[in-house]
DNA sequence: TCTCTTTTTTACCATTTGGTAAAGTCACGA
DNA sequence: TCGTGACTTTACCAAATGGTAAAAAAGAGA
């Protein structure tokens, strides 16, 4: 458990800035070529910075990469965790996708980061799938088992369901340049995406 | 458009049998790397032949990647093609659900390596998608169309539902390795995915 | 067996790439 | 103004990597 924000939360404005600087640069260079695809000249030149300025910062590409992720994992979890035991199962459903469906077009970049490294085998975030995603996973897969049994959902298979969300969700981001090929990108086309996935859950998911 | 297959049929015994173990061995390693985190020598090793020897039955490494991805193509299409305008709407439909879910069982390694290529951007098969996916998906977009406005399916996006199908079935090999952490694998959970998405697309499409 | 072609190996090479050492330069408080 | 620590640059390096040249070996037909 490395995690780089929590022992040393002390840092000059300079640091701030040029720390903030290169991990946006590393988001925009992973994503699109994946961690072993990607040099630090590129991330330096991205960043606006010398390559041996970078590594005065970040102890080296691992350390960049394994960073945004530890970031990123939070902010995936975060749509999840909001699904509420108390609400309404349908209402919380649907609003976990449409969230999970703004993700996909506001931050499409971290979705990709997210499929190279899981694709590739999640090699720099192993532990992280154990330990942070598979306990709120199985925990919301028994709160949805819940509102099956209760009769307030139809019968699904919770984990195969979260799963699907997922898949038809992230398609969107990590998939894009084939989506653009296909489909004419216009607002139109964003808007009937999110009345598509959530016309099938609905129909899915209505006792 | 450089098909490495056509021009040159003639093939002695021993060229078949190298260039289908490099090939072999190429779709093993670039599935798991992606392209740039793979090397020839890895390649080689997996082929059991040296690194010049690779050479001398493949121009270079990128020549061994669109081989793979030109092959692929081809592959990928074909449960597509076979949908028939002629049969029953929902069966067709299910029929090629049931085929990319058999895919994405049987060759993870090629929904990987498709993945990596369309998430990176697609840098070595873009004019592909234009001239082989998109006409054919133009085309069955249409026929579903007709089968929605004859009534024989329920009222839907065409576009967006062979998208979906696409993402649940492709995401069991493409995230294999997060789906491994949080569904034990055992057959029933096979089973069990095969039958989630089976019964969300009854429920979207049945008229 | 001899010869010509196909296949394989050995020995290299140029470039790229992650990373380091050490000499600056800058900012700021005393 | 000066000194000190934070930041940046210049000049490198060793390993990895895609690829080549050319010699050696292995087949195959006459």
């Amino acid at each position: 458990m490395s995690d780089a924000t929590h022992p040393a939360p002390k840092r000059s404005r300079i640091q701030q800035r040029n720390r903030k600087r290169i991990l946006e640069a590393a988001l925009d260079v992973f994503s699109q070529h994946g961690y072993r695809g990607s040099t630090l000249d590129q991330i330096a030149e991205a960043a606006g910075l010398s390559k041996p300025n970078i590594l005065y910062y970040f102890s080296g590409k691992e350390e960049i990469h394994v960073t945004l992720l530890a970031r990123l994992m939070e902010a995936w979890l975060d749509p999840l965790e909001q699904m509420d035991a108390k609400g309404d199962p349908l209402t919380e459903l649907l609003g976990y996708i449409r969230r999970k469906m703004e993700m996909s077009r506001l931050y499409p970049r971290e979705s990709r980061l997210f499929a190279n490294e899981i694709i590739q085998g999640a090699p720099r975030m192993g532990a992280n799938l154990e330990t942070g995603l598979k306990p709120l996973f199985d925990d919301k897969c028994r709160l949805i088992q819940d509102w099956v049994d209760a009769g307030l959902l139809a019968p699904v298979d919770p984990a195969h369901l979260i799963i699907s969300i997922w898949a038809t969700t992230q398609h969107y981001a990590d998939f894009e340049t084939q989506v653009r090929v296909l489909i004419p990108d216009t607002d139109a086309a964003w808007a009937a995406a999110q009345q598509h996935v959530e016309t099938m859950f609905t129909k899915l998911l209505a006792p």
